[in-house]
DNA sequence: AACGCACCCAACCGCATCTCG
DNA sequence: GCGAGATGCGGTTGGGTGCGT
């Protein structure tokens, strides 16, 4: 067997030595990879572009962070992997000195088993147990260091309901929010496993105003909710895919693209720093789309995609 | 000490996409 | 537009290692 791609040569598999890999880095730190395929003939190594790549993007390479993932960054990859699922590649873009095949090795050894341990399914990234989700309105406390799990049903317009589900891997720390825009309700310690904020307590205010919630933020004894000004005469449906659209225009137009497909890298990164030079919240609209559409409109998942 | 099992992770495989002539 | 080769990506494999019996 071998790769289809130098099935004429002579190729080396399994293990790299350590000589190998001195002969990848001399290599690559003086000429570059301009071709990978014609890397393994002019480092003296037998083995396929493919392996030569590999080896330098997952090992090899002077950029990469070794060690433990921290818990920073198992938050990160929980986060985004909520969002955009196995794309191991996006998640380690936003992670840096980590390489989507140590993404995508800590997620099946560890996270996973976490979320599992946690009764989460690390697909979904919601409960495992049904018999949760049919109850209105609270807050899941899994253990001392893990998963909470909001869910509710809110009014998404006069018709119809929406089944939400927000997950946090610790508690966060309330935002300063100002005082005219927040509500705060209390949530009671049931049990160690159960902490629940009953549909009596919720300020009516809430409910009123769902549609003009922008994130959510709670601490051991508080869940915080803010709104949006700028929300506030639309549907939350509505508001989102206007947003959304309004900043997609408005950085395509600076930038001269039209198209949202951006193939490039040096393009790639002119896109991020519009972003982060943007008013617009995206971390304020990812929480958002994470409670309220992930599992309720796909389209939603693919403009968030976008945004990676 | 020997064995079996589970786990981790580097590397491979195959498919999709991109690039270039 | 087409085809071949190159590259990127996600899923899977299997060897090394640690641990329990």
């Amino acid at each position: 067997m071998g790769h289809r791609c130098c099935n004429k040569q002579k190729i080396k598999r399994g293990l790299w030595s350590p000589e190998e890999d001195d002969k990848l880095v001399t290599y690559i730190t003086t000429h570059g990879h301009k071709s990978w395929s014609s890397v393994p003939k002019f480092a003296g190594l037998q083995r396929c572009g493919k392996s030569c790549r590999l080896r330098w993007t997952n090992y090899l390479r002077p950029d990469l962070k070794r060690g433990s993932f921290t818990v920073e960054e198992e938050q990160i990859i929980i986060d985004i992997h909520r969002i955009l699922g196995n794309r191991w590649a996006q998640i380690a873009k936003h992670l840096p000195g980590r390489t989507d095949n140590e993404v995508k090795n800590f997620w099946n050894s560890c996270i996973k088993k976490k979320l599992i341990s946690q009764g989460l399914d690390p697909n979904t990234h919601n409960l495992l147990s049904s018999s949760s989700h049919h109850k209105r309105n609270n807050l899941s406390y899994q253990n001392s260091n893990s998963i909470f799990i909001l869910s509710s049903q809110m009014p998404l317009n006069t018709n119809n309901l929406i089944e939400t589900t927000q997950t946090f891997a610790s508690l966060p720390t309330p935002s300063t929010f100002s005082p005219s825009n927040q509500y705060q309700t209390s949530f009671n310690v049931i049990s160690n496993d159960q902490l629940y904020v009953s549909e009596q307590e919720q300020p009516r205010s809430l409910t009123e105003n769902i549609s003009n919630i922008c994130s959510t933020s709670c601490n051991e004894n508080s869940i915080w909710v803010s709104r949006d000004d700028d929300f506030r005469d639309s549907t939350f449906e509505e508001g989102i895919k206007a947003q959304v659209e309004k900043e997609k225009e408005k950085i395509c137009d600076e930038k001269g693209m039209k198209d949202k497909e951006v193939n490039n890298e040096k393009e790639d990164i002119e896109m991020n720093s519009c972003f982060e030079n943007s008013n617009f919240d995206f971390g304020l609209l990812e929480s958002v789309l994470n409670s309220e559409f992930i599992s309720h409109d796909l389209d939603y998942m693919d403009e968030l995609a976008w945004n990676f």
